[in-house]
DNA sequence: ATTTTATGATTCATATATGAAACAATAATC
DNA sequence: GATTATTGTTTCATATATGAATCATAAAAT
């Protein structure tokens, strides 16, 4: 057997995920869309769909995003144009930053 | 060449990603960490982290949020507590909800 | 200006997430 | 209660994301 990596999640992480599956399902099951339902219009299998609702952390974070879309939920509290705003503002911040980042010391702070 | 799977993506999905990911990589350089440096406390390679910051669709959801919470960036605008407390109301929500979903017409809705 | 460090980008092997299929269990409708 | 559709769960093959290594570029510090 090859060695496997095994990854560490906080918990925070880890409720995180959990929530965000959870608005889905709620929302799926409030929009009475079944899970096939769902599956078929993001292009995945159900067997996904499942995992996506269950929170798992190893399934991709853009086909998460797809579903939430899907049944409803808002990321961000946040419709398109207000995503794209926020995104906007985000990358003018990016441009009055350092370029790179630069330490003395190799401690890493630990305190957030 | 084996026949690969093309996802399809929504601008919405894409738009989200792509803030997160740039709100990460302002937090990082807000906090003065390295890529290196976020990406070892991370436990994942430097490239991966490149990719989470530009938002990149194929990322595990767990990693993506875990770097998020190492570099200050909160999730659903809440600390565990808060979070915690959002995702018990969730599954009390589900506990009334149905079961299962009954469609009898095969026809989906597409007004979201 | 020079030096040094961080970041961007590419390639490739491999660990692993996903799709598919099958079956069981459950819950909705009759 | 009987029927039927939905959901839960498992297994396995394979498409693919990730880690590692390397080099080039850029930018910070001296």
């Amino acid at each position: 057997m090859p060695k496997s990596i095994t990854r560490a999640y906080s918990r925070y992480t880890q409720t995180a995920s959990a929530l965000l599956g959870g608005l889905i399902r709620v929302a799926r099951i409030k929009r009475k869309y079944t899970a096939q339902e769902v599956a078929d219009r993001a292009g995945i299998s159900r067997g996904l769909l499942q995992r996506i609702e269950k929170g798992n952390l190893k399934c991709e974070i853009g086909m998460v995003f797809e579903v939430a879309a899907i049944v409803g939920v808002k990321l961000f509290d946040a419709d398109q144009s207000t995503l794209t705003k926020h995104l906007h503002r985000t990358e003018e911040k990016l441009e009055l930053l350092p370029k790179s980042v630069r330490n003395k010391s190799k401690v890493v702070r630990d305190d957030f």
